[in-house]
DNA sequence: TGTACATCAGTGAACGCGCGTTCACTGATGTAC
DNA sequence: TGTACATCAGTGAACGCGCGTTCACTGATGTAC
């Protein structure tokens, strides 16, 4: 069987995206070669004409989880102002919504405490990622006179990735809830974020 | 060779005191049998007349670390105020020495992410955890009239345990610092704590 | 126009290693008689 | 008082399984001549 020109291109983007999907549903160590092959309909002896090993693997597809991010930001910013985007932003970051999405899910609640006991490489792309997110956000609260910088962003992300993360280990539905309600007025406030800055915009 | 009366009992606390330390540097999965009986000085073998198996032992050793977190906030708020007990725990949560504690640090920074994957009875004691944490700080924040009951206090557990897991991912250190400020701020804040409530006594 | 060969994404058997778990055994000491 | 036996925490070899990785091979199609 001979394949297409962009065949092998497709395939490793399949790959690649299903890599990122599973990454963040079962973790880097409980990601399987052989089932992601066999998720992607290939047998598993496949996978080294694309990718050197499983580690280059797992780093590629936090890239791509990453970029999907940036655009889903991207997305939210368009057409809205500054305030409007963060309050969109994190109503949709810390909702109920969001913890019962594993698979598509932000990858720093689903990995961050995977961090630390993972290669060079793979840590090296969370924190590009983590510090395009924060710096987008930072934007947009310069943007909106709010005052911070990097430092404030990163803090929020952390606090919302925290809340999403608990919110996913408290078993009481109620409190889980309530948390992720708690926790989404606290970083309204801290941003100074009013009602009047709510959108009638759907979430992510 | 024959055995004090205690020895047994003694070895098995070694062994959960040990693997508590390991579950966080090293996470559930790395966490290997053989790696912990040889670092205490025993062989793999004779880990089964200890522990039923390796999902037991991780069990008992998230409630032990659980029951150490408990004791050191009764130790925090022996001879406190409230809101000195309350400001104490946050600052010294929220710090650049717990970063950097991996193996004795808060198990919420340190197995969040790990915890949807794992099986029902780590995820209960985890669970039971939280809530026993998040209960003794609602205490506190009702003895200091502050409002917000269990709900908000988990989401304060919550987004000090994200500040500290992302401090741990970022390279920048000085960005990781200051995120850290930024957090422990936006905490106090919140929780209407102010530089009166500070106290001279050492961190946990 | 037809034939031989090159290409290359994917196949599937096999290898090696780590690791959880099992089990027959050890050896020091307490106990029964 | 001495001897045979029971006890039991710990030993260390072995087993089985999952999984990352390797590699000779396949088979469809493009290309050279």
């Amino acid at each position: 069987m001979r394949y297409s020109d962009t065949h092998k291109t497709e395939t490793h983007a399949k790959l690649v995206k299903l890599a990122g999907r599973m990454l963040r549903a079962k973790g880097p160590d409980k990601l399987a070669v052989a089932e992601l092959m066999q998720g992607a309909g290939l047998t598993h002896g496949g996978f080294y004409a694309h990718f050197a090993s499983k580690d280059v693997l797992l780093t590629e597809a936090l890239k791509g989880i990453f970029a999907d991010s940036a655009q889903k930001l991207q997305r939210i910013a368009d057409g809205a102002s500054p305030r409007e985007a963060i309050s969109l932003f994190v109503d949709s970051y810390v909702s109920p919504a969001h913890r019962d999405r594993f698979t598509t899910g932000c990858p720093i609640v689903a990995l961050n405490s995977d961090l630390p006991r993972q290669p060079k490489k793979f840590r090296a792309a969370f924190d590009a990622g983590i510090r395009t997110l924060a710096g987008t956000l930072a934007g947009w609260m310069a943007a909106a006179r709010i005052d911070g910088g990097e430092a404030l962003a990163t803090s929020v992300l952390a606090a919302m990735a925290g809340a999403v993360a608990v919110s996913r280990g408290v078993s009481d539905k109620r409190l889980s809830d309530e948390l992720l309600v708690a926790a989404r007025q606290s970083i309204r406030a801290r941003l100074g974020l009013t009602d009047a800055d709510l959108s009638g915009r759907a979430a992510q």
